[in-house]
DNA sequence: TACTGTGAAGCTATTCACAGCG
DNA sequence: CGCTGTGAATAGCTTCACAGTA
């Protein structure tokens, strides 16, 4: 069976940010050998309530097989389809320290679905380098490179005060998608979209729900009185 | 004015998951010297509208004044305690592959509220190095480790196939806060809280959006067939 | 029978719009 | 007056519970 290609009504953005857990958990299962799973099944191996995942499938169409499940290669490919990874996007990767450079290491193998074929960074020191296959290039060539080689996806791992000016520069030679490791808030027009990701805002996260249960608990309070540390 | 240092009601996840923004676009304004600010401007800063910020602000209590508008210090003091950061949390980082080693990097110096007290790795080669002036230690002492330095919080940087067993052993010697970098999902018994930050589902959210506009505006499609690349 | 897909209910979060106060 | 804090309205998300079906 052909699944319907047609471009679909809207998907819930609650839904979307589940579907790559979904898309894992399938990939998972097919390495196992697994040729059919359940709501219960799938769910569990993504973290989620049943009920969730159903819901969150009913929105892609209806791909499950009642009183059996859902075919494993069947629904990861639709999810592939869905999240547009049957194609693989053009990255580039601005700010190559070490977080960029990690960054790049990791999507120079593991991801599917993107190619990073840019990577840039204002340091003389970098510029020249080979990461992961690619050798870095001047930012100052940022529009050319971005034009002559299709960039869709921005990811940003610049210092928070770069950021803002990179990210118009991207902006104004039609990138639309933007990945933001910069510790600060993007502005960018309509129609843009920016995704942020923030170790300092996660931990900052945990340790309001670190705090409220070293209240209820008292016994587990970390050991001593901390250390200052410099600012 | 001493603040109210009650544990206060519940503040919902949304709220909190904001009040880190809420804190840095403060600490900005006070490094730039500003005293006062009205929520339209903080919100400005934040990047949300300011009925939400209002909202969310209330759930601490009344910390603004009618007419005026909030004072920074004492409104980013406010938030530094709820959040849990006016003590160092002891933090401990295993896997020191290019990720963790640009995360212990990064905690080492920018983040207030965190003291990363130790790092872990699995590789002979890896074990013994100093990063971020602390020496790596082998993941096989990590009870002991965890126990001795009080760890609070546990950054995961492995690869997927080790997460699960390194976070049952800190769940094991009582951590209950785990900030999970490897591509899999953790179970961990009721108390402890799992955040995920996961670079390949951000870029795969922004590819469905990107479909979705190429779709719609097909004049601004990638430049080319894509180049196929290796599984 | 054993499961999916979904109406309906319940819950959480956002936004509006303005009363109330400095 | 100008702004905060909040009741009320709205929108969105999750969960329940079961009708429907292979």
């Amino acid at each position: 069976v052909i699944a319907d290609p047609t471009p679909r009504q809207d998907i819930p953005d609650a839904t979307v940010a589940r579907l790559p857990q979904y898309l894992r958990a399938l990939r998972d299962l097919s390495d196992r050998g697994v040729a059919s799973v359940s709501s219960e099944e799938l769910a569990a191996a993504a973290g989620v309530r049943s009920a969730k995942l159903r819901r969150d499938l009913s929105h892609l169409g209806s791909y499950g097989v009642r009183g059996v499940g859902y075919g494993v290669e069947m629904l990861a490919q639709e999810i592939t389809r869905e999240l547009g990874l049957s194609q693989n996007w053009p990255v580039a990767i601005v700010g190559l320290g070490n977080l960029g450079h990690a960054l790049a290491a990791y999507l120079g193998l593991a991801t599917r679905g993107f190619q990073v074929v840019a990577l840039l960074d204002r340091d003389a020191e970098v510029i020249g380098q080979q990461i992961a296959g690619i050798v870095v290039a001047s930012v100052d060539d940022l529009e050319r490179i971005v034009t002559e080689r299709g960039v869709a996806i921005c990811v940003i791992a610049t210092p928070a005060a770069s950021a803002q000016k990179v990210c118009d520069r991207f902006v104004a030679v039609g990138v639309r998608s933007v990945l933001n490791f910069a510790p600060c808030v993007l502005s960018v027009p309509e129609g843009v979209d920016v995704r942020k990701v923030d170790l300092s805002t996660e931990l900052q996260i945990l340790a309001f729900h670190e705090q409220r249960k070293a209240l209820a608990d008292p016994e587990s309070l970390p050991l001593e009185p901390l250390l200052e540390v410099a600012p």
